[in-house]
DNA sequence: TACAACATTAGAGTATAGTCTATACTTGTA
DNA sequence: TACAAGTATAGACTATACTCTAATGTTGTA
């Protein structure tokens, strides 16, 4: 599928696609039969890897975070043992971030019950 | 107390702390007594006020968000009603971050399998 | 064949959140 | 009193992550 196609199906500004390409999170690659244009392909493959980014953007990855959980993800030259290590250090980053919603959540609960206690004086 | 020691108390540089006050998070007072200097002085509820800018950061909330939250904790001229507004949403933020947090977890708990199972071809 | 719609590239512009520099003034200490 | 250290302000600079514009070429359809 083209640049347009792929930008329907995941939501993703063709603008934005480009940048991502730039960035290295995707990879296009030109039909060497056509000889007219140097227009990208993309597979399914990179619908699956944008959504990835979607979700690994919204849970405040960063890009270069993402590229390495891609290659964790979908790179066949890194070994079994530094995917997992990647993964595992996800993991632990992700533990942390909920621990640190969590301890915020109970801040704000307790300032709640604050607020709601001096509205009664 | 002066910047400096504003800035030894709550480890965030001086620069910084420039910064968050131009951007409106925290409000330093001159000391009218003193006329040979235009030095800002800060309290004590300063430090809490950083303290809760670095909790919040560190959960991805953006320096509006953070003002927002801080009108709720400290702001004493807008209504208990959108005190409990603001913090409400914020909860539920919140949770939704949550909820994104432990769905990536999911998946690369998965992918550590996935990846695991692979090796043992 | 005209032309709207889509593709590529380079590069400029925007927003967020700092970070640093330069300049100038003030304060504390040897 | 000299001077290092601290303070304020303006503004330049950086990094991240887009977002948009301009120029130019290609494709599909009336």
């Amino acid at each position: 599928m083209l640049i347009s196609e792929l930008s329907k199906r995941t939501g993703i500004s063709a603008h934005t696609i480009r940048f991502y390409e730039k960035s290295g999170l995707i990879k296009g690659k030109r039909d060497e039969k056509i000889k007219s244009n140097k227009y990208f392909h993309y597979d399914q493959e990179t619908v699956e890897k944008l959504e990835l980014v979607k979700d690994a953007k919204s849970i405040g990855f960063t890009i270069s975070e993402i590229s390495q959980l891609m290659d964790a993800w979908y790179n066949n030259k890194i070994t079994v043992t530094k995917k997992l290590a990647i993964l595992d250090e996800k993991l632990l980053s992700i533990d942390d971030k909920i621990k640190q919603l969590k301890g915020m959540k109970k801040m704000i609960v307790q300032f709640k019950k604050d607020v709601i206690e001096d509205e009664c004086w």
